[in-house]
This record gives C-alpha cells, structure tokens and sequence, in this order.
RNA sequence: GCGCCAGUAGCUCAGCUGGAUAGAGCAACUGCCUUCUAAGUAGUAGGUCAUAGGUUCGAAUCCUAUCUGGCGUACCA
C-alpha cells in the first residue's frame, strides 16, 4: 500500500534523524506517522505534519525538524520535497511511483481495496457478528429498520473488506408481550373473518389494528385451521401462523433490500426451551454470583454497581421474564460463537446499553468484545411538512413500499450516505423524482461513462461525419478487444509510460489526472478507515468524491485520441477509476451500472 | 431534573484521533455539446462553523458553561 510505503520511509528518515541527533531532546520515536492528503493540491501529492507535533517534546523548532527529516528522504520515489508554513513537509510523488501503484489496481483488480486478514487495523478480534434490524415479528417493517438493514448489510461487508471474518445475525424477538398481543389480535381477525365476532367487538386499544391483522388473513398458512372448529383454535395457534407470515414478509423485503442474514435467532426457540432454559441458567448464574437478588418477588440486576443509574428487573412478579434478561442470556451466546459482537440499535434504546454493558462486565465478559452503534431516528417530509409515523393507527411508510417508489439503488444510498448519529430527514417528494437530483445517479453515472469509454475503444463506431446523399460511414474499434485485453495484463509495473505520457499536460490536465491518482491509491486507506470506526458513510462519501475526480478528469482529458501512449496513460485510468468505484459501490450493495 | 445525540451556505449534508485559504450536492446566476454519454463540467454569489469562555505554535475539530432541537429516563420491547 501506498501510503504504508511513504509511513515507512519518513519513519526510517525520523530513525536517522534522530541518531544524528538532530531532533533536540526528543529520545523516543512516535508510534505513527500521519500521512495526509493535503487540501491545496498546489501543496504536493502527500503531507506530513509530523515535525509540528514534535517540536513541543524536542523544544526546537519544527522546521528544524523538518528539515532534518527532509534530508534523509533520499529521492528515490519523491519528485519533491518541500517544506511550507510552520513545518509541513510537502511530497510530490513521481510518475513511476504512481504508475506502479495503479498498476497494483490492475494486478488486485475485484480485491482491490481488499486488506488482509493480518493487516487488519484491529488485531483484538478477528470474528464478529453483526445484529441489526432484529425487528418484531408483528408488522411490516418501517424506515428505522431499512435504515438498519442497509447500514448493517453494508457494514458486514465493509468489515469481511478490512480482514475481518464477519457474519450477520437477526434476532427474532418471537417470544414475550408482544407476541401475546399479536396472539390475541389474530384470533380475534380470525372469529371477525368467520363471522363469529362483530367488528366492533375488536379490542382495538390493546391489539394491533386491524386493518393490518386483515391484511395476512388471506395467507395460505390459515389452510392449517380452516377445517376446525374455531372454538378449539387457541389465539397461540392463531399467533404462530400470524408470526410465521410476519417473519416471511420481512425476510422477503429484507432480501429486495439487498440484505441477507446467515443467522436468523429465534429468542422462542433457543433461549427458552428445555428443562432450564438459557434465561434460566443465566438468572441463576447472576444470583449465585451475587450481583441479582430478589425483591418483592421479581428478580433483579444490581444494575447500579456497574454503572447503570437504577437496578433493573430480570423476571417480573407474574414470573415472566423481562426482554434484558432474555437478551443477556442471547449475548452471552453470541459472545461464545464470535470474539466480537456488534449492536445496531435505534437510538431511542439507548437507555439500555449501561444494563446490557454493566451486566456483561458482571457476567466476567470483557465489555469492549461488545459494540453498539446507534442510529437516529428516520422521519419523513413531503413537500416541507412532516409525515407523523405512527405504528398504532397503521399510518407509516414501509421499506416495501419505499422501496417500489425509488429503487433500490437510491434507497440503499440515501440511508446509507449519512451517518447514524444523524437523523435523516427522508423527503419522499424528492425520492420519488428518481432524477439527476438524487446523488446515487452521480457515482453511478461515473461508472458508467468509465465502461462506456472502453466499450468504444474495441466497438465499431458509426462515423458521425454523415455528407449529403452519403450512407453512414462504419469505423473499426481503435484497439480490438484481444488488443485492449493484453495491455491490462501487460500493465502490472512501472514501465516510464506516466512520465512520457504525462510529460507535457496542461494545468487543469495535470491537476484532474493527479487528483485522481492519488484518490484512486487512497481506496484501500479508506476501507480500513471506514471499518475501524464501523461507517459505511464513509465508503459512500469516498466514492462520491471519487466520481466527481473522475467526472473532471472526463472534462479534461480527452481519452481516445491521436497520441498512442497518452491515450494508454488514459486507459489505465479510466479502467482503474471503473474497478474502484465498482468495488466501493459493492462494499454499499449497490449496483454499478455499465450503461445509463 | 438527569442522561445520550445533534446544531457548519437558503435547503440536505461532508470535514471532527487538532494542521495550511472551511468543502460538496440542491436551489439562484453566467458559460461549455459537429469529437469518448450534458444523469456531466467551468465559473459567480452565498459562512460570526449555535453562543461565550478556555487549552496552544495552531480549534469547525479538544475541555467547560449556556441556548436550541430530537430521543430516552418502566416489573414495555
């Protein structure tokens, strides 16, 4: 990697430096050095601002230091080397060196970008498990948990791109309250439906509304009890075929939203079957450690020693148990398949992470083998006014539907651009416009001009210069596809094209062509950047920027043209920037078109 | 009251492990298509980075306080 190759040589020049004695009281060398790409491009192609964070400790001046450092760079792969402001050291990076690392593009190609498992930034774990959505199975699902589901299905990949073995789970909460009120609202659709109970005999305050229970009457999985009495049907038969199509709805939109989960945990069947359940075994665990007693015939957590601002309930007076107990016992398992565990959880739970944490840390488990990353809310305006959402009276937004009016493409790229601790404000007049307003289209049209690009240097081409009375002219391909084929495999080291090719740009030409250079060598930084602080966001800000550096290089650089190497130099380019941007739209699930 | 999150251009947001002149997109205005896709691009205009202090060579970024908004503060999930 690029930037790790310059880390190295300036630490190396920092070394000898400092044996030379040149860095004043400085006696120990910083654990890193950052490598930046500067603003101003007229600064160079790399800066280090290294020597003004240790002027304090050396007590002499950082351009002292800096000039000490500049002198053991050597001038093997920078072109220049300058020293500006208060102590920045500019690089500027010669053509060889960056027609050796784009060629690396090519050599890496779909991996590119890809960091190995032993270079992954977080030696701490190597498995982790994602858990997001995890919505009840009583409902469809809303724009919280597409928001969700996009960020996680996107985090799970950028983290299998940062060397990390990651997997996806889904926590179907299928046991509790809840599931008894979705009991209850279905046999009550169902004596509705049969005639046996006047509509206005629903328990609307207490179930779900009935507009949504009368919309999975018509499920083939009621065949099940069509033929009994209704009388001997239990509202617990009534609330497992209900659940079953709830689940199957949103695996269903889940998967049309480009998400897929290996695991989908069911709380009803692995936490509280058997003769002890785990619920149980964990309750009893916590009592015999001392940290659960009973009071007033519940069982409860002494949250408050570790941290949590009030003790919190485990099994509740009528014997049940409370959704934090059936939750640490799930994480509890979880952290025995995996050695780390990452939560999305809407930001309205957030009141729960001191409990789960406290009661880890209680349980002997290491708090930081668990992340929780939260997400802000999602509201909806249309037209300036605010869309009130309300599960209650069934008037809110589904992903399903959200998803028909926009694609998936744009929804996946509008939830996923910003970041989590950030509400999104979800225009549904604008997602609905599906035009060049919506910025999906900008990146993607960026690959697309990229494929198109190399689609006409093999494709026959109609000759525009049409004369009066003449019949279209046809015009071979510039390169045949075996031609073009062999220069990508031939374009895997530095051969002196860049300097030759490159020699004689203008200014705009030269300033897009290298902003592009560099950006593209930048991708591999950002994947792991991005996955270090769990932020697909990240990745989508990067592949924009990206598109727009690849958009002016466009504008500047006519790519097929007379002069065979520079339009080579421009191939590679344009080749590169389609495998980046394809390989960042994969990380996100979206898709990179080849025509628009 | 207490806790968490946010406040950057008219709107939507980047930039936040301190670095050089605070950036995009949309909206407004002026240009660029007989040449690789104008779903693009070049430019103009638009900012007390919520406010006030502090930390230091340097603060949108870190600390403290205040203001505004969202969320939470259950033997619900």
């Amino acid at each position: 990697m690029l930037k790790q190759r310059i880390e190295n040589i300036v630490r190396d020049a920092l070394a000898k430096s400092l044996e030379q004695g040149k860095l004043g009281q400085l006696e120990t060398l910083p654990d890193s050095v950052a490598v930046d790409l500067p603003k101003n491009p007229e600064h160079g192609d790399k800066a280090i601002s290294i020597a003004m964070k240790l002027s304090k400790e050396a007590k002499i001046a950082p351009r002292m230091i800096a000039e000490a450092i500049a002198a053991e760079l050597g001038s093997e792969i920078f072109s220049k080397v300058d020293i500006a402001g208060p102590g920045f050291i500019n690089l500027t990076l010669n053509w060889d060196l960056l027609e050796e690392s784009i060629a690396e593009i090519f050599s890496l190609d779909l991996d590119y970008g890809r960091i190995a498992k032993n270079d992954r930034a977080d030696k701490s774990f190597e498995t982790v498990i994602v858990e997001y959505v995890s919505a009840n199975p009583t409902g469809d699902l809303h724009l919280g948990h597409g928001r969700q589901a996009v960020l996680g299905s996107a985090l799970v990949d950028l983290l299998r791109w940062a060397g990390y073995d990651a997997s996806s789970e889904f926590y179907i909460n299928d046991a509790g309250v809840q599931m008894g009120k979705l009991a209850a609202s279905a046999r009550q659709a169902i004596l509705i439906k049969a005639g046996e109970l006047e509509e206005s005999g629903y328990d609307a305050e207490n179930n779900y509304p009935l507009a949504a229970m009368k919309e999975i009457l018509f499920d083939e999985k009621w065949q099940a009890i069509d033929n009994q009495d209704l009388s001997s049907v239990t509202a617990d038969d009534c609330g497992k075929i209900a659940k079953e199509i709830f689940l199957e709805s949103q695996k269903e939109i889940l998967k049309v939203a480009g998400t897929e989960f290996e695991c989908w945990y069911s709380e009803l069947e692995n936490l509280h079957q058997g003769e002890t359940t785990k619920v149980d075994a964990i309750c009893q665990k916590m009592l015999e450690a001392g940290i659960a007693y009973e009071n007033e015939g519940a069982l409860w957590f002494k949250a408050t020693e570790f941290g949590d601002e009030r003790d919190r309930v485990l099994r509740k007076t009528d014997g049940y148990y409370t959704y934090l107990a059936a939750d640490l016992a799930y994480h509890q398992d979880k952290l025995s398949r995996s050695d780390k565990l990452i939560n999305l959880w809407g930001a309205d739970h957030h009141g729960q992470i001191p409990g789960v944490m406290g009661a880890l840390e209680a349980l002997g488990e290491d708090p930081k083998r668990l992340e929780i990353v939260l997400m802000q809310m999602v509201s909806l305006t249309k037209g300036g006014e605010e869309v009130k959402m309300s599960k209650r009276t069934g008037n809110f937004v589904t992903v399903r539907e959200l998803i028909e009016e926009v694609g998936v493409d744009a929804f996946r790229y509008f939830l996923l651009e910003s970041q989590p601790n950030n509400r999104i404000v979800f225009d549904l007049e604008l997602a609905t416009k599906q035009d060049k307003d919506n910025p999906v289209y900008y990146v993607q049209y960026a690959h697309a001009r990229c494929c198109g690009i190399l689609r006409n240097l093999t494709e026959k081409q109609v000759d525009q210069t049409e004369l009066p009375g003449n019949t279209l002219a046809v015009a071979d391909g510039i390169m045949t596809e075996a031609e073009l084929d062999h220069y990508f495999k031939a374009f895997t080291s530095a051969t002196g094209l860049y300097s030759r090719a490159f020699a004689n740009l203008n200014p705009e030409q030269h300033k897009s062509t290298k902003a592009l250079i560099l950006a593209l060598l930048n991708f591999p930084e950002e994947v792991k950047d991005a996955a270090a602080s769990y932020s697909p966001y990240k990745i989508a800000n990067y592949i924009k920027e990206l598109a727009a550096l690849f958009h002016q290089f466009y504008t500047h650089n006519r790519v097929i043209n007379d002069d065979a190497e520079l339009m080579k130099a421009r191939i590679s380019l344009v080749a590169a920037s389609q495998k980046v941007l394809r390989n960042g739209l994969g990380i996100l699930g979206i898709t990179a078109p080849e025509r628009m």
